[in-house]
DNA sequence: CTGAAAGCGCTAACAG
DNA sequence: CTGTTAGCGCTTTCAG
């Protein structure tokens, strides 16, 4: 069925002749654009299945400037990725949406320093209409690049400081607020020595946390403070250190789930009733993790799907509507979800 | 330092205009051609920064054919692809040689039918020099799609047959090797009543696994086989169907390691003891699981990672080297890593 | 070593 | 409704 066979993949000049029209009225009956004969789109559709023919994106989007595409980049070690099932919702929600958009997502990872010049060619080379970005750290180059290319992007999570450049739109949890309320909620419970196990404070969300953690504790000790780094292994190991430092402690605040799940292994190590002897406030709310803990974890939630689609739904803005910028003048604005505490058993 | 800032994003012609040259030299510089003086060269780096051209890979792979880009295209939902550390190792190697070749690997999803024409346009669209596709069931449609759109391939795992095309290039471990060292070491442990949990029959490595199990036992009861689908749920409930059919098992070869962890658990939920009850072998040496079981695995080793390489480092022959095909006679030969037993304390 | 010119395959006015 | 004519931004002979 395949006819070729010469040299070459067809052409749309090829479909033309053996269907004996033109260029554009293939054209037109490919992008199925109403005004074709029905006989003559039949017969093109023809042509185009017996010499298997399929567009050359690198052509048409060389003159219509859009190819559908939209890249979904992902800056982690690609171990913690795969690991995490944060990501794993993350993906699902902009999945859904961009296919119903019908742009095509593709998936690139950085890894490694390296990567950033390949990966940056790869963005600014028309391969995509735009980007979504993640798990970005105060160095990250990215913001920036994608800015001097004026590649159409959003971010996941706030991009932190020092990418600072004014007009970036992101999708953020409030993370601040979440962690207020979940702190509060600690207080409420009469605990007097509140510890938090905060994410790598090289990462907007972390910080975010630990902020809304000394708005309610506006006098806490630095003593009372480990850094984590948003695995299970290193929860286990800031409750530890938190542990040999405040015996005393009553309560603790992780900055996410699956260090929230690490502690809880390692107070229980140690002989800690939980909430009797200390309570747990996590965040996320993965219930994966969340409800399958001992006790089930009290935590914040965020809606991790939704915010994939929120993401995709505002780069489509970006990318179709031109409404904005030329001059920058009109970043679209971002956009807060906000979080709510779900009580179960662990706090 | 963007410079630019009216409308459109910056071409070769800027670039040569700021530099003073023409659009030739300035893309020969760009490419790295050693035929510019190096003074001239100099001049056309900054005017690049300075307006922060990118190259329009469209416009550049339209002549060349050429976009040092493949696809890495996973068949798969998405959840058991973030879950399973076998398609970590595979990436990981994958990854690792691609970049070596200086190509950006960009990752596709496939997790509904609907997805294959997008997925099949993007593959075509020449957005990629090829592509590197996995988790191939019988009836997988990708096969024939990248031979009728003549996209070079290499596949990782025999495609089953029914994507029968003949002349596929492609990675596979020897699993039907695998599976019989697996099962006479069990014999040869004397083991008579040896059973089997396959993985979901519909995909070439289950099959492979399965008639390895069959080269040894040759007349063994359908009775001792059961269908998992390679997830540790799954090799639970066959566990479960197998002692419920067959008390007196003695052995069980688990088609995967996953499945083994979980068949495991159902045997110690039985109160069979490991190996003296029932002795149990696994596939796939994932060590993360296979040194975590209770008591650790005996099992099949294959080099995934290396796998992966493999595959990139086919495809580069594919993609660079002219040398085959044109009459598809010339296909890149397959090849069949080897397996061989680990030896652990679970048989 | 550098420039001029001719396309790569497609879409988008503009005429019929 | 359909064909003609220009390019999109880049590489690549072919001449200087």
């Amino acid at each position: 069925m395949t006819e070729r066979s010469n040299g070459h993949r067809p052409t749309l000049e090829d479909v033309a002749r053996r269907a004996g029209v033109s260029k554009s009225t293939v054209s037109r009956a490919i992008n199925g654009e109403p005004k074709v004969r029905a006989s003559v789109a039949e017969r093109i559709r023809q042509a185009v299945d017996e010499l298997g023919y399929v567009p050359n994106q690198a052509a048409r989007s060389l003159v219509t400037r859009r190819n559908n595409a939209v890249a979904v980049v992902v800056t982690e070690p690609q171990n913690r990725l795969f690991v995490d099932p944060y990501f794993d919702s993350h993906l699902r929600g902009i999945r859904q949406e961009l296919v119903h958009q019908g742009a095509q997502p593709v998936l690139l990872f950085i890894e490694e320093p390296d990567d950033y010049p390949r990966v940056g060619n790869f963005l600014g080379g028309g391969h995509v209409d735009g980007a979504l970005l993640f798990s970005l750290r105060t160095d990250d180059p990215l913001p920036a690049m994608v800015e001097h290319m004026g590649l159409p992007a959003v971010f996941g999570g706030r991009p932190a400081i020092g990418s600072g450049h004014r007009s970036h739109t992101y999708v953020d949890a409030d993370n601040r607020g979440g962690a207020r309320e979940a702190v509060r909620h600690l207080v409420s419970l009469g605990r007097r020595r509140i510890g938090t196990i905060t994410g790598p404070l090289n990462q907007a969300s972390a910080i975010d946390r630990l902020d809304g953690y000394r708005d309610v504790l506006l006098d806490a000790s630095p003593q009372l403070m480990a850094e984590g780094d948003f695995t299970l292994q290193g929860g286990a190991e800031a409750m530890a250190v938190l542990l040999d430092r405040c015996p005393d402690l009553d309560a603790v605040f992780v900055a996410s789930d699956l260090m929230a799940s690490g502690a809880l292994r390692e107070l229980r190590g140690r002989g800690r009733r939980i909430p009797d002897d200390v309570a747990v406030v996590g965040f996320d709310d993965l219930t994966t993790i969340a409800e399958a803990t001992e006790p089930p974890l009290t935590t914040v939630h965020q809606d991790i799907e939704d915010m994939g689609r929120l993401m995709a739904r505002l780069l489509f803005k970006r990318t179709s509507g031109e409404l904005e910028s030329r001059d920058g003048s009109h970043p679209l604005s971002s956009v807060v979800t906000p979080t709510r505490l779900v009580v179960r058993k662990s706090a």
